[in-house]
RNA sequence: GCCGGAGUGGCGGAAUGGCAGACGCGGCGGAUUCAAAAUCCGUUGGCAGCGAUGUCGUGCGGGUUCAAGUCCCGCCUUCGGCACCA
């Protein structure tokens, strides 16, 4: 009888059909289940659709929850869509089409896109961002983040976009360039909505402690937290009753200070600006600095501008001593106190200063040339008091900080490089901030109970030119009354950025359809922590810290029982045009997934996904590449034609299968895809080679690739005539005692020169093989004459001999 | 400048310190076909040789070792992230 032929567009869907009637990818509410909580990124519903990076991510976590669920764990494999966002309004206003149609028109096309690739979510448990019985909790959170003091308001320099109109976060506007538009972001002063992230940076590390996160992303979080211990000093301003406070990293070398700088927006310049005798010239620079931008300022850094400020001096707390202050932009005044003291001799930037300026530069410790450069490194203290003679930074340190403790002129304390996040943005398509001003009360909460604060439908999405939200422009929002006093009162218009709603809704997947929670505490305790987190590189410095904060804070008020949200976390790479570049519409190098399973179907499609590279560098994409995974799939459908019976494993296959049984297991674990099938499409060849394959080979090659290819597995398993559907069968099993041959080949070298193969007993021990080996007959002739010196054997590998 | 990756055939990439190039793509030869596609079989790192075989080969220069793509020291190139962070 022929057979038919291997034909996705048939099978697949049924499949798909299958398994949605069936609910087959459900999470079961039986808790005395052990649990496994496989998490991806919810994706941004853009009107793109969907690109190849997504099912990457998708697959290789479909993979790993598949096999959990044919091992026993009650799986829980959700998606949802993080829906607000400025590319959906912006793409309303252009259009002239309420952001929700958008939104949902996207999401319909998001859905359908990954249900025809077959991934096993749970589509029951979807959420969305967008949904006021979503973002009613979002608010909730925010509330209560309100009512703990972690909210502030506070009128400071900020990111902000002129392109987009909004105010930005310091992960937003990393590299001084916006995250949405990726245009310039310019520093203005304006009052914004912070949440205190910094509050939780020291947990924020300590937090890495505990959970599996690749070291590359655990550095980034570490340099972004950006950690530094030091002291604050208080320097008197001579002839003043007040003190200009620096913050130094180095309190050692206090006695190397020969100026100081300060920011160029410091205040203590306008307190004393009467004092100061050159201050048009300040003003002049002042501005200067404000006109620059952030590229301007940290892409010129050899040449240091700045000014000095007459009239003021300040007196070194230590020695007594007056040193000039300067102003410069090489301080920030957003990082310690926005002031430094200056020492030339230890610190390159000051050097440089100095060197302009014509300031002098005082050796505190010996060692470098400080001619040519600024020494930083170690060596004896000289010049400087009490500390002549420590050789060792740890100890002046200390010993300097017990001075300045003593004297009342400082403290120890740290610095972080991260910021407060700034919190609103003046925007349409997010989650209104529950928060109301009142004349009389300040800043008033709006009552749990009147949550959600829902979006007000509007005509005009078009933010306005007065950097307010287009919320403002809508009385019958703007205008409340005082929940407190019940005075007339206004909303505030701003709204939540897009990383608010994705800094909680791995909580909300665990118990989706709460009215009266954001979850049950019991549904949170039985599926949270995420085990197992799979997303991009690009989150790592925001969605993944901020989601971390949220759920710590959360933790604090003892509203979830684990003090972080994800126990592993990896993250794939980077799928790049076939030209190598990223790909991009204006390149012309986008692959639509659409086309590529129209063309080998979704299965091809998975499986080139994961073997096309390392799971976590970034790849180009190989049209043959994938075509030659469609070859791989049509040979795997022809082993039909050559089952023979048996449920056992034939002789000649028998080591191999076992094998190839641990070599998937444990690579699928490692997510080393590519090598797992490589695996398996040895084993097929081998199964060709032998002629026949028994029905339980058959079973085992389906079970090992059904992760990665579902839906040609289960045909073939129903057409096979074995029991039930895949999804819960049992992960496949090996026997290490199965794998062990009697005979093995092993490579004879000389002097580490591979010069022939030989075959060994396998159980030959290394004091067995060394004595009897070198005198073999096979052996002498590889030799060549040479005398055995020394024999090495490697069990299983190989003989090294050492001769002459 | 700092932090983190990566440099291996024509290409994507494999290799617990132990036979470099698994697996796939592409190429070449053959079978099948009226022909092509598809499929199947064989072959495929460079150089020399009809051949067995020899020889050179994992960015560069040293080193450790019986043995180095892998470990150590010193560089180069490249990608990503941060960056005047005191």
């Amino acid at each position: 009888m022929e057979m038919q032929p291997y034909d996705p567009k048939v099978i697949e869907p049924k499949w798909q059909k299958k398994w949605e009637e069936a609910h087959a990818f459900e999470a079961e509410s039986d808790h005395a289940k052990p649990k496994f909580y496989g998490l991806i990124e919810f994706p941004y519903p853009s009107g793109n659709g969907l690109h190849v990076g997504h099912p990457r991510s998708n697959t290789a976590m479909d993979i790993i929850a598949r096999k959990r669920r044919m091992q026993g764990y009650n799986v829980l494999f959700p998606i949802g869509w993080d829906a607000f966002g400025l590319p959906t309004e912006n793409y309303a206003i252009k259009n002239n089409v309420h952001p929700a149609a958008v939104t949902q028109k996207n999401i319909d096309h998001f859905r359908e896109q990954l249900k025809k690739i077959g991934f096993s979510f749970d589509y029951s448990r979807e959420v969305n961002t967008t949904d006021p019985d979503y973002y009613k909790w979002t608010q909730w959170i925010f509330l209560k983040l309100f009512e703990h003091g972690m909210v502030f308001r506070d009128k400071t320099l900020v990111n902000y976009c002129p392109s987009c109109k909004v105010v930005l976060s310091n992960e937003d506007s990393q590299g001084g360039k916006c995250d949405i538009c990726h245009g310039d972001v310019v520093q203005l002063p304006k009052d914004v909505w912070y949440l205190r992230i910094t509050k939780y940076a020291d947990r924020l590390l300590q937090g890495l402690d505990i959970v599996d996160y690749p070291e590359n992303i655990k550095q980034q979080q570490i340099n972004w937290i950006g950690k530094s211990t030091g002291a604050f000093v208080r320097f008197p301003i001579a002839g003043a009753d007040e003190s200009l406070e620096i913050y130094t990293t180095r309190p050692d070398t206090l006695f190397g200070v020969t100026f100081m700088v300060m920011a160029p927006e410091h205040p203590l310049i306008d307190k004393y600006a009467g004092r100061i005798t050159n201050m048009d010239a300040i003003r002049a620079y002042r501005e200067e600095c404000a006109k620059k931008t952030e590229f301007e300022r940290t892409q010129l850094v050899k040449d240091k501008t700045g000014l000095c400020i007459e009239g003021l001096r300040g007196v070194n707390p230590l020695t007594g001593r007056e040193v000039p202050i300067f102003i410069s932009d090489y301080v920030m005044m957003g990082y310690g106190t926005g002031a430094i003291m200056a020492v030339p001799a230890h610190d390159q930037r000051d050097w440089e200063f100095a060197r302009k300026f014509g300031i002098e530069i005082i050796q505190v410790i010996k060692g470098g040339d400080i001619e040519k450069e600024a020494y930083t490194g170690d060596g004896e203290m000289i010049n400087s008091g009490f500390l002549n003679g420590y050789t060792n930074k740890k100890d002046s340190i200390n010993r300097v900080l017990e001075e300045i403790e003593k004297k009342g002129i400082g403290r120890a304390g740290v610095q972080y490089k991260m910021k407060d996040w700034a919190f609103n943005r003046q925007r349409y398509w997010g989650e209104p901030i529950p928060l109301i001003h009142c004349p009389h009360c300040g800043v008033v909460a709006v009552p749990y109970e009147e949550l959600p604060l829902r979006l007000p439908d509007v005509e005009d999405f078009q933010p306005g030119t007065d950097g307010k939200s287009p919320l403002a422009h809508i009385d019958s929002f703007v205008n409340c009354t005082c929940p407190k006093c019940g005075a007339p009162a206004q909303r505030e218009t701003d709204t939540m950025p897009q990383w608010a709603g994705s800094s909680w809704y791995f909580l909300r997947y665990c118990d989706p359809h709460n009215d009266t929670a954001f979850a049950s505490r019991e549904e949170l305790d039985y599926w949270m922590p995420v085990d197992w987190y799979n997303g991009g590189m690009e989150h790592v410095t925001r969605h993944l810290l901020y989601s971390r904060f949220w759920h710590k804070f959360l933790y604090d008020i003892g509203e979830v029982g684990c003090p972080e949200p994800y126990m592993k976390r990896t993250a794939q790479g980077m799928i790049l045009g076939t030209d190598g570049e990223k790909m991009s519409k204006s390149r012309g190098n986008v692959i639509n997934p659409d086309e590529i399973i129209d063309e080998i179907g979704a299965d091809a499609f998975r499986l080139y996904e994961m073997f096309m590279g390392a799971f976590d560098q970034a790849i180009p994409w190989s049209t043959n590449g994938a075509k030659g995974c469609r070859r791989f799939l049509d040979r795997v459908w022809r082993l039909q034609e050559m089952l023979v019976p048996g449920d056992g494993y034939s002789e000649g296959l028998n080591c191999l299968m076992h094998e190839t049984v641990k070599k998937v297991s444990l690579d699928y674990e490692a997510m080393k895809f590519n090598t797992a099938i490589a695996a398996m499409m040895t084993l097929v060849n081998e199964m060709y080679a032998a002629g026949s394959v028994t029905m339980g080979e058959m079973r085992t090659l389906l079970l090992l690739l059904n992760p990665v290819a579902p839906h040609i597995t289960e045909e073939m398993w129903e057409r096979c005539g074995f029991e039930g559907t895949m999804v819960r069968q049992s992960w496949p099993t090996w026997d290490e005692a199965a794998m062990v041959r009697s005979e093995i080949e092993i490579a004879v070298q000389v002097c580490g020169k591979v010069r022939g193969r030989i075959h060994v007993p396998a159980d030959m021990t290394k004091e067995q093989a060394e004595a009897e080996l070198p005198a073999r007959e096979d052996v002498q002739k590889l030799l060549g004459g040479k005398t055995v010196v020394k024999a090495i054997y490697v069990p299983g590998r190989l003989l090294n001999l050492v001769a002459r």
